[in-house]
DNA sequence: CAGTCGCCCTGCGTGC
DNA sequence: TGCACGCAGGGCGACT
């Protein structure tokens, strides 16, 4: 469900509810999300500590506190948000961290327990971080860095973006509306992108992203942050599930193919 | 090695 | 109404 800009939202809710509490206790109903870590062992790990800070890289969040990290993975239907511990239990929440004082609970609620939660003591390296690529809000990369990536990849460049290592947080909906956005066509080969259409893409990345940060996510299905409330920039989507819609810039069709099994939108006719 | 596919899950909308 | 099917915002491991 989430990419980066759902995160980031969901991030900036949480955090300043998180920092500075203690956990008294964890709770994980569903052993395989933690795989190969037992559940047990986590919440034991995490009893007791502080948490001092909150970040997201990609689409990875990560609770930091005195002697460890939890990464939390919201994958596609994850939700984290904090609420009071006396409500009744959403038979969807999969996790649950009881905070010190004024009874508030973070809960986990992931409805196709895709997600992932892990614990990483303090020095453990966290292979996802370390793996991921340019932080899209945070770095320009030079048009010479893209291209040295692309250069070898035959692979189209939809797919490619898809690929956390490139940019960190780009998602299957904001793949297509970047491409949308830089005229490049989803099929391409990466490596046959020119300097100029890298360019387009340099630009469109963080453009998309940040916008649709602005407008608080988007919501498809049922994204909520951590308040509970929809992101709204679901309507200024130019070609992510308009298929057939005429495109908002010539008018012609919008198509739907599939690529590595998941829908891509775009415009043929400027998208070449 | 790079690229593709199946799969992990649940829930919802569509069409018969 | 009920059922089967396809599809979903992600990513890994097993294949070719």
């Amino acid at each position: 469900m989430p990419e980066l800009p759902e995160v980031e939202a969901v991030v900036r809710q949480i955090r300043p509810k998180l920092i500075g509490r203690t956990i008294q206790s964890a709770r994980f109903a569903i052993p395989r999300q933690l795989r190969p870590q037992s559940p047990r062992v986590v919440a034991r790990a995490v009893r007791g500590q502080t948490i001092h800070e909150v970040r997201r890289r990609g689409k990875i969040i990560l609770i930091e506190m005195d002697k460890g990290t939890l990464l939390v993975h919201l994958r596609m239907t994850g939700r984290l948000y904090v609420r009071k511990d006396e409500k009744p239990n959403d038979p969807h929440e999969r996790a649950w961290l009881s905070l010190d004082d004024g009874g508030d609970l973070l809960a986990f609620r992931d409805p196709r327990t895709l997600g992932v939660i892990r614990y990483y003591p303090a020095g453990t390296p966290i292979a996802a971080v370390n793996d991921a690529g340019w932080e899209p809000l945070e770095v320009v990369p030079a048009v010479n860095d893209v291209r040295a990536l692309l250069k070898r990849r035959s692979i189209a460049i939809k797919p490619l973006l898809l690929n956390q290592s490139i940019w960190a947080g780009i998602g299957n909906i904001y793949a297509s509306e970047i491409l949308w956005r830089a005229r490049v066509s989803p099929r391409k080969s990466a490596k046959r992108l020119s300097c100029a259409e890298i360019e387009r893409l340099i630009e469109a990345v963080p453009s998309v992203l940040r916008r649709a940060l602005e407008m608080g996510g988007s919501t498809v299905r049922d994204f909520a942050d951590g308040e509970g409330r929809a992101g709204r920039y679901q309507r200024e989507f130019a070609v992510y599930g308009r298929d057939d819609e005429p495109c908002s810039r010539c008018g012609r069709p919008i198509l739907r193919i599939v690529q590595a099994q998941r829908s891509t939108y775009f415009c043929r006719h400027c998208q070449k």
